[in-house]
DNA sequence: CCTATATTACACCAATCGGTTAATTAACGG
DNA sequence: CCGTTAATTAACCGATTGGTGTAATATAGG
């Protein structure tokens, strides 16, 4: 089994599952009206098992109100993985800037100097 | 293939890869330096394939002096990867006070308002 | 040219993933 | 009790993943 935060971002791997979050943020909804926008590509067990993914990650919790199952949003892991990724912002904001003037430089024919 | 969020998602879904990422935000380095500290868990050919992975999904570049193949951060996919997330940031953020309003009451039994 | 170093390519393997169909469980409502 | 609706389980399948060992490639330098 794998680490949390693996298991997150694995989560998030799949276009499916991430407009199944994007649902579930405007609010709780149960499996078949998450089930209902892809019908046509693909069958329910199929969201069941992807409802599944969400579940072990933490991002989604079911309920049970008769034969429905109310899926709810789970904050908790979608804030650790941007805290992991907010920890190298400054990293890779680094990076972009140096991108931006690069591709600045190569207008203007500018030096840009860069050692370590 | 797939789309370039998923894999962004997918390539952080790996504690070893992470870990690439980690050290290269701190500056370049080439493969033989990011593949030292996990060689006594595997051997060079599985970072070349994360390396592959994460190149594939934009998160570094090579380049290449001599034989050695300089490896660095790329900061976009990062970027994107959050601002997918930040996009449901007050959905979750609600269920989070929730959760946590939920957690305060069962000790005190408490009213405590938090509206929009 | 020869050799050492750095890295990749290739062929293979087991495990996991994303999907299917068919059967099953659970709960409601007449 | 029966039929219907909601959802899950089980068995299966092909593709992808994450690793291996071995061979190949590229470059520097004597």
């Amino acid at each position: 089994m794998r680490d949390p935060l693996s298991r997150t971002f694995a989560a998030l791997a799949d276009p499916t599952r991430r407009a199944i979050l994007a649902k579930l943020s405007e609010g709780e909804a149960n499996v078949s009206e998450l089930a209902e926008p892809f019908l046509d590509d693909m069958t329910l067990p199929a969201i069941t098992k992807h409802l599944k993914v969400l579940e072990s990650a933490g991002l989604i919790s079911k309920g049970r109100k008769a034969q429905w199952r109310p899926c709810q949003l789970n904050g908790e892991p979608l804030r650790e993985a941007v805290d992991w990724m907010e920890q190298y912002r400054s990293a890779w904001e680094d990076q972009l800037d140096r991108l931006g003037a690069y591709l600045k430089s190569k207008h203007k024919g500018a030096r840009h100097g860069r050692e370590k």
